[in-house]
DNA sequence: TTCAAAAATTGATTTGGATCACTTTCCGGC
DNA sequence: GCCGGAAAGTGATCCAAATCAATTTTTGAA
């Protein structure tokens, strides 16, 4: 009884158990004693579409999850140029412990709740917790095999490459919760204007624009409205995104059987002279 | 005498306390006793110039820090068009804990000598060491905003600008250790090609050349040889690299006076919109 | 010192995506 | 259901960087 008249006077953070991204935050790992230190901790705040997350350059008192919604991650150059340099979906986590001045903008591309955490009690949280530390440096080696993984995107793949890159890959994010077999073809919204999938991939609106209608056209993609997106052949597209050195092949175990030195086969020679 | 004898038996690994990089790599926060446990892990090994060290998909049998040489961190595509996520400097760390199969290949640049650990070993030691995992979380961290950064300059920034950019943050790290005010001008070796340094600004070699001549002939760089570069003004540079919005401003500390939210100034509009 | 291969530079031409200019569609509030 | 502003789509033109093609310089091995 006393639990529920608790859980009744927060109506706005629910327990932790029904957390629709328990499992996939930084709170994963966490045993039932950490889970409820952070349960103590947690604060619930909501942000409408378009609202600033956090600013660069700005101080950020907390830290903390995403719960649902959509957020993007910026940087502008002083004459108006703006890059997307990733998106914040369900599970993210957001800001950077002991560094409290972000370099980057953080705005809601549609309503968004973050599950917050003061700062200087997390930080202290993390520092004794193996479970939290660890499983937020799994999060971080991700987010930069992700953030370099794009680097090839933008560096080196044409427009309808990347738009088809971008594509794929929200589409894969739609299908994982459940990680069954995903089916061959899927339909989801598309959580970006043309603006911002413009800075996402390095291009200008116009250009996202037509090689939309180019991927419609070579039925790559079906539209169902302007941000409802249909894949009919995940595979065809994947083929348009330039093939998937980055993408269907990934962590494949392969044999290796001189382990001598840092990786097998030593002393072959690289990719470069 | 009898250290003395121990020392001298393993010349290709000589004490921690010795290490150039001692400071900057993921050892920084270690105190003594870890550091005599690293030091009994420990093996030294060198690549030639030319050599892969580790090849996208193989299996990683050691984790590392980098002591001496650049190593350059790479994806390629299928038909063979290839991008430059990262250069490996003296300090940084090589491999992911917990993940033996790297996604990226890299190649030494130039010799190369890497201080290396058995990766079951190293990823116990981690699992106990508060200073060791904080400092890799910390390496990580910055590792992903420098990865972000560079997603402005491939997305967004003109040749000119990226190579600019480029030179400038290779200025900026030759200049780091003793973190001494920076001098107004300084000369540096590239330790890229060109056509590494193509990869790594998503541009090609002659474009590369040609803006190379055109910052000689604004009188931005002097080349000393088609490696040697001195800067006589790192601010024109810096203007040269588009401004510093990613360079100049970073961690700067702002007032923040309403901070109720995730950050001060809750509410206001976003950049999108 | 010579010589060959690799690296770097330069020139001519093409082209993919930017820019500029406008029309059409969508969508939320009244 | 209507209306107005935002978002999306399209067309015409331009330009920065890619591509194609040599030539020159550097480097390091014999």
């Amino acid at each position: 009884m006393a639990s529920i008249e608790i859980a009744k006077t927060r109506p706005s953070s629910p327990d932790c158990a029904l957390c629709p991204v328990r499992g996939q935050a930084v709170c994963a790992w966490c045993d039932a004693a950490e889970l409820a230190q952070l349960d103590r901790m947690k604060s619930y705040r909501s942000y409408e579409r378009a609202q600033s997350i956090a600013h660069a350059g700005t101080r950020m008192a907390h830290l903390g999850t995403l719960l649902s919604g959509v957020a993007v991650l910026s940087q502008g150059m002083a004459d108006g140029r703006r890059q997307i340099m990733g998106l914040l979906l369900p599970g993210d986590f957001i800001g950077r412990p002991q560094r409290p001045y972000l370099q980057f903008d953080i705005v809601a591309a549609e309503k968004v709740t973050i599950c917050r955490f003061e700062r200087a009690a997390f930080e202290k949280l993390l520092a004794g917790s193996a479970a939290l530390s660890g499983r937020l440096l799994d999060m971080a080696f991700d987010e930069l095999d992700a953030a370099r993984d794009w680097m090839l995107v933008l560096g080196r793949k044409s427009a309808r490459e990347r738009l088809a890159t971008l594509i794929y890959r929200l589409g894969q994010r739609q299908t994982r919760p459940p990680n069954s077999p995903p089916p061959a073809s899927l339909s989801f919204q598309l959580p970006l204007t043309r603006a911002m999938l413009a800075d996402y991939l390095g291009l200008t609106q116009e250009t996202v624009s037509r090689q939309m209608t180019a991927l419609r056209q070579a039925g790559i993609i079906e539209q169902l409205g302007p941000r409802r997106i249909r894949v009919p052949d995940r595979e065809r597209l994947l083929a348009e995104a330039g093939g998937g050195a980055s993408l269907a092949s990934g962590y494949r175990a392969r044999p290796a059987s001189l382990e001598t030195g840092f990786c097998a086969g030593f002393g072959q020679k690289g990719t470069y002279f």
